[in-house]
DNA sequence: TGGAGAATGTTGACTTCGTCAACATACACG
DNA sequence: CGTGTATGTTGACGAAGTCAACATTCTCCA
């Protein structure tokens, strides 16, 4: 049994750091992540932490890769139910990934924020994200197929699309966007500039 | 004389801790920049820069809104060098934006961290990302006028414009775009999407 | 079945960093 | 020219990451 009531060895304590990590993320931000104060919820040491992790950085990309496969499975969830050769299931996605988000901002903002992940180019983490991207490539393809996305690189216009929807999920939690403002108008809006550009057909890049 | 050469007494030490603490984001990145360092490097103790700042915060926040002010002359100097009337200069203003990021890439980072900025809702720092704002909703409005860009909400139409140009913005200057990409390429085709979908008449939202 | 060695956890200590308090020096201005 | 204020310095403290030495528990084979 994986989880049976220790008292000087926890169990699973490398599954339980990371969770833990993200609950305190959601709750008071990266900032409140402490060794010591992840370790004092754990009822384990300060030091236990780096029998599972070389250093506190490593901990932090283990519950940002955590937030980029949950988020890739919502939105293949969507992917799944939705029709594939319809409009809608883009526009779906769209307003998916920034609703994620929203409901987890600065888990979100662990994901890409370098500043907290202070170190160049974790292979992990690029490949959580690389994960994502495939994904969206994927669904491109198969509205080019159907004809609701012109051609092209599908990968380019992946890149697009990430932008659209990741630039507005940074300006919105980064509460760069005026209060008064209709936010479900704004993701819809925005999804849907996204797909009329994508529509049209230019000279490809 | 504002800048004499003392010994006590720095001159214009409030000025040069900001310029000094924004060349050491550009060479180590924003955790590089520890009170100590800078007051080092500036000849001065390590508290010295208490007398101008109330906190480390305050000083980068000084530095990310520098930050977006200066991106924000760049933009009006395109704006006002192109003509008003052509969509060219849309193009243009999208991909200085994303230009000015990848040349200063931990400096944007810093104008939008609220990692390193641990504080909620700066009003300066606000209030600087807030004119930038206002000039692309002025942009936005012209080219409306002009018929380039379809009729709603400007700043509404603004939003989704900033979110292109940062989320790509972003995507790039976090590794997250495959190498082999051509970057100048992808810059160009996400703004001709951008207007190609601005373009378009919907429903208003 | 009974250790031996690996895995996991704990405590003490060191370092770096932000920050405050007490003190020092230089400047401005009447 | 003297005094109050602005600016700078040093010493100290607490928080946090991390390492080393030590302790406990688990695993698994002889």
């Amino acid at each position: 049994m994986a989880a049976r009531d220790r008292t000087y060895h926890h169990g699973d304590l490398q599954t339980a750091l990371v969770e833990e990590a993200a609950a305190m993320i959601s709750e008071g931000g990266a900032t409140s992540v402490t060794m010591r104060a992840i370790g004092g919820r754990l009822g384990v040491s300060r030091a236990a932490p780096y029998r599972h992790f070389p250093d506190k950085t490593a901990l932090l990309i283990a519950v940002a890769v955590q937030g980029f496969e949950r988020l890739r499975q919502r939105l293949e969830s969507i992917a799944a139910a939705d029709s594939p050769s319809r409009v809608d299931r883009l526009l779906h996605m769209g307003e998916e990934y920034v609703r994620f988000a929203l409901e987890h901002p600065a888990h979100y903002r662990l994901m890409w924020g370098k500043e907290a992940i202070a170190r160049q180019n974790e292979p992990e983490l690029r490949e959580a994200a690389g994960a994502l991207l495939e994904h969206l490539v994927g669904v491109i393809e198969s509205h080019q197929k159907s004809g609701e996305i012109a051609p092209g690189n599908p990968r380019a216009r992946a890149y697009v699309a990430w932008s659209a929807v990741h630039g507005l999920a940074s300006l919105l939690i980064e509460g760069q966007i005026d209060p008064k403002v209709d936010v479900d108008g704004l993701i819809r809006q925005t999804t849907e500039t996204l797909l009329d550009g994508l529509r049209v057909s230019r000279s490809a890049v």
